[in-house]
DNA sequence: ATCATTGCAAACACTTTGCATACGC
DNA sequence: GCGTATGCAAAGTGTTTGCAATGAT
């Protein structure tokens, strides 16, 4: 895995004790989570950490291209590191996001009906394949 | 245009004056309004409208399958009457969202990775028609 | 008379802002 | 030492809740 002090770096991001692990979150568990999950898990070991430097650093790094902001249903706002051409289903029984595979042409960079796009979101919404089995059970 | 207090009727729903007009604005303003914007157009015509009403009522209609929410980007929750099957495109520039024609297969009722998709959103951002050609002026 | 809808005020959750403190080169 | 990052408290949004007043049958 690439280093995280490289990546920021890259970016032009001043790597902080906050930065890394913030970023160090995302890249371990892939759960899409909202400011708010990030900053309680790391408040445990981060004891003096504060919500706004979360939402500092989610800005910082949704601006530079570290992360993506997701917009899917239920009007909350999640974050990933991954930048894999991937689409998101979230089920309504658990709340889980998944990525699942894009099987179809992307339009980025296309122009439809005469606009130009530059990001191309497809969601899903449904019951996973964990919660259809335990309707079954 | 099918009238709307049999719409209403049709889905269990007793009509009111604030429902009726509410459903109205949906249906003549294609702009896919926040509850915000919708407030604020009626409240001239409404003065006694309360913000809360409103609320109310797109839950209502939401739920029972009247409107559709959409999460689109920034956070925001926007209402449409519509259910043509369409697509939405959001101006970065104007903020204006355009409803294009869905080219591709929709997945809905569909199994994907064994999960069961019931809703099949499909949403992209860049800079539309009118804001292009502003530019090249 | 009964039951649902409305609408005000207050509460709420999430996010941003202002500003003083602390940190890192 | 200087410029940036941090973090507290307060303000700002958008939305929901509690409840009394209103409206419809």
């Amino acid at each position: 895995m690439k280093n995280i002090i490289e990546i920021l770096k890259e970016k032009d991001i001043a790597p902080s004790m906050q930065r890394i692990k913030i970023l160090e979150y995302l890249q371990n568990y892939k759960t899409h989570p909202t400011a708010d999950m990030i900053y309680q898990a790391l408040a445990d070991e981060m004891p003096t950490l504060s919500k706004t430097t979360v939402y500092n650093t989610l800005k910082t790094f949704t601006e530079k291209g570290v992360l993506v902001a997701l917009s899917l249903f239920e009007n909350e706002v999640r974050y990933e590191y991954t930048k894999e051409p991937h689409i998101h289903f979230k089920c309504t029984k658990c709340g889980r996001i998944y990525d699942v595979l894009k099987t179809f042409k992307c339009l980025k960079n296309e122009n439809i009906e005469g606009h130009q796009v530059i990001e191309h979101h497809v969601n899903l919404r449904g019951i996973c394949k964990n919660c259809l089995e335990k309707v079954e059970d």
